[in-house]
DNA sequence: ATTATTCTGAAACAAATGTTTCAGAATTGG
DNA sequence: CCAATTCTGAAACATTTGTTTCAGAATAAT
């Protein structure tokens, strides 16, 4: 008997994600975000909680995301590598055109050392991904899509720490043809 | 005909990089700073300046260590390609060894967005990073040490970016096992 | 030794930070 | 409509932030 929150929780989610995606946590003010959000921090704290949590609900949130487009592009029934191929397009699309880099990436490097819970949820996205190359890297091989003299995990591994590289490259040269030149070198690693 | 600055400003800058370097820019504090350098805050703000020019020395600072490295790598007379695989065993050292990662790659990632002057040290220094790998590419192969069948520049890019996510690895994952079985399949990229 | 200049320490500064308080508006179920 | 409960807005909170002030200690050159 009484009444119920008033604002869109997952809106409001949303909205902090993208502050904190842009600037930081650290650079993040309690201000910036419930500006963006839209709300009193009154309401803020009744309902989410303090800074901390809000940060790990939009992490949460952010891998979430992540993680249904991975399911989709599974679903999607084509051969294993026309999938593992389009993600990598996709990937340096994403970098290229995208305003604020990858938050996992920025995360990693400015939180996940200090704090252990947001280190979990990068470290359980981090598998998802791996588990994403590792299943089409193997797949690929069996079908004799791509050469397979090599250890599916290890090509997992090595090519989910590769993009990675490539955001600090932009940042630093705002040049699309260099990431684009290493994607495709990349490719043809595996096919070749 | 006055007295002469009392502390050691370079030992200074040293320790305000260092701290700067395990908290990244925005969770450092002007406390923490002058805690670690031993000075004053007003004896910072007469020699140095802000926090924020305080931080520009330390990055030109940890370049300049990174400069000096390759400079006396490349002085070692060595074969192009024995320079470039201890070069690599060198990194995964620092990898796994290092406890609060690169401090170039932190900035890149959480300053250089938003600070020119910063962003401007980082590209010398990947550029510095570019050309000694280039350079040692370039030569391994006249040599035949390596395969001649890539553009240097492009390898050069490509290696140069691929560290970058082992640092991510070792942060989420802390398993020295990972980064070297990278880097053996990297250096195998190279020579087979 | 004197003097002119510069450095240092401690305190003070305003502004910004993350968080809490609470009166009153709102809305639910009865 | 009532009453109980919950939400919201604005203000206030104590800390912490980056930075400045300034009196006095220190020292270089004369």
């Amino acid at each position: 008997m009484a009444r119920n929150v008033e604002f869109d929780e997952s809106l409001a989610i949303q909205k902090a994600m993208e502050v904190f995606w842009k600037k930081g946590y650290n650079a993040t003010s309690l201000r910036d975000l419930t500006d963006a959000m839209q709300i009193n921090s009154s309401s803020l704290y009744n309902t989410i909680g303090d800074k901390q949590e809000l940060f790990v609900r939009c992490v949460q949130h952010y891998t979430d995301i992540r993680k249904q487009d991975w399911e989709k592009r599974l679903a999607g029934k084509r051969s294993p590598l026309s999938i593992l191929v389009d993600y990598i397009h996709e990937a340096v699309n994403v970098i290229i055109n995208g305003e604020s880099s990858c938050m996992a990436v920025k995360t990693a490097f400015e939180v996940a050392t200090n704090d252990e819970r947001v280190k979990q949820i990068l470290v359980a996205d981090d598998q998802r991904a791996y588990n994403f190359l590792h299943d089409l890297i193997k797949n690929a091989m069996e079908e004799g899509e791509i050469r397979d003299d090599e250890d599916p995990a290890l090509l997992a591994d090595y090519f989910n720490s590769t993009w990675t590289g490539w955001y600090e490259s932009f940042i630093l040269h705002q040049d699309p043809v260099k990431i684009k030149r290493m994607a495709e070198y990349f490719i043809k690693q595996l096919t070749k």
